[in-house]
DNA sequence: TTCAAACTTGTTGTGTACATCATGCCCATC
DNA sequence: GATGGGCATGATGTACACAACAAGTTTGAA
């Protein structure tokens, strides 16, 4: 599966006329992203700047470029002389996140959406066998993969860039609260949940219904908070 | 007029625990943001690191930091042996930012709406005493103070931090195109809309209503798209 | 024994020299 | 006179040394 996890994961196509310092700072944000939002980097833990850039064999110039970027994206925070840390989200935070990403995902089948080509529904089915695997063998890291590629697959319906970028934003700023503290019988149930709403994206998408789709998604959207709210009035 | 520009732009106030570094990063950022938005900067002026570095009293490091984050937002583009570059933008990515932005404002009432306070409502008073002097003598630069503190004006009225974010990212991103190509018979047209407009939100803001505000908003911000359209083709 | 001050260590922030690249000018050549 | 190549120039990208700072540790005296 590992194979797949980058074919999976790996979603921003590069641009024709990217410099070689824009490819590279891409990368970097991505790989860094990826390792935070499926907690190889949980919330607290302090990365060391020069430790990084050795590991990519950059400088810390380059490197502290994409640190600051994550930091605008809410992933970081960097103190002197203490580190940098990877955030947490506080409840009250997380509730206006969801709240907003409720409102943006009606908005996929109204601002410039793409008809839905054979590849978007091949890659939906894809995704549905991913998470049917998935069940047989649940774990949360490979519930994070298909839930972020499931993400992808939406937000790249549109062709308003504004809108998915906020999305991707947000997305990100959440999709790692989902793996802390989750016992194993939450990760069974929330493969399961996955695996149901992926199979209602798929057959949505085979029937080249984008509206669907996007009230879909903003359903799906709204049961995760729910029982995110559940898991945290319980504890 | 000068010392209530400072006033009616410098709307990010200091965080308490803000380290020094951050808060020169915040101030540098609004600055230079301000200069393009109000074409000091105008699109495709090339900006030299080191000679805004010297102007500011900064070596290049954080001034670099500053650029990069406005590069993110979409206002300026690095370019190696080129320069930095104030970016324009063309009629398709200002329609889709303007669709995005008409979806957004009416929000503004529905996610975490703050109640309307006096300040407030004298906010709105005084900012619409600047535009009925902005008419007595119009000019493109003061539209474009009030047309920007307007909006924080609005802004400031959700305490939902990701939707005031996604709105003061996607209005920077449009608000200097006005101020292009635009004769004196255009600068006065758009002083007086932009006078009856405050005078709405002020209307609605001492009635304590931010649904009627929220919907002003959509509506006014519709109403200039269309204006900006019918010049754009007229051209 | 206790507590506080100094020190050590490791971190991010800053300044600066150099590398890399694009552009325009100048001059030799056709 | 036109044109193409080399070169000077100035821009951003990178690397590195050092400053500023916070936290833990040691050491000394009360």
């Amino acid at each position: 599966m590992e194979q797949d996890d980058i074919t999976l994961l790996r979603l921003s196509e590069p641009d024709a006329n990217e410099s070689a310092a824009g490819r590279r700072f891409r990368e970097l944000h991505d790989e860094i992203r990826s390792r935070i939002s499926l907690l190889d980097y949980p919330p607290g833990m302090r990365l060391s700047e020069e430790a990084l850039a050795e590991e990519f064999g950059v400088s810390r110039t380059p490197l502290r470029r994409v640190l600051w970027q994550l930091q605008a994206e809410g992933l970081l925070q960097s103190v002197q002389g203490v580190g940098t840390i990877v955030t947490d989200i506080d409840i009250g935070a997380l509730y206006q996140v969801y709240q907003m990403r409720m409102e943006l995902s009606p908005l996929l089948a109204r601002l410039s959406p793409r008809t839905i080509s054979p590849q978007d529904m091949k890659r939906f089915k894809v995704l549905h066998k991913k998470c049917l695997e998935l069940t047989d063998n649940p774990s949360a890291r490979g519930y994070s993969v298909v839930n972020i590629a499931t993400f992808h697959a939406l937000a790249d319906l549109t062709t308003n860039e504004p809108l998915r970028e906020t999305m991707e934003r947000l997305f990100y700023q959440t999709a790692r609260i989902w793996l802390k503290s989750l016992t194993d019988q939450d990760v069974m149930r929330e493969c399961k949940s996955l695996c149901q709403e992926v199979r209602d994206y798929r057959d949505a998408a085979c029937l080249g219904d984008i509206d669907a789709l996007a009230h879909l998604w903003r359903a799906h959207t709204s049961a995760s908070m729910t029982r995110l709210q559940q898991k945290a009035a319980a504890q």
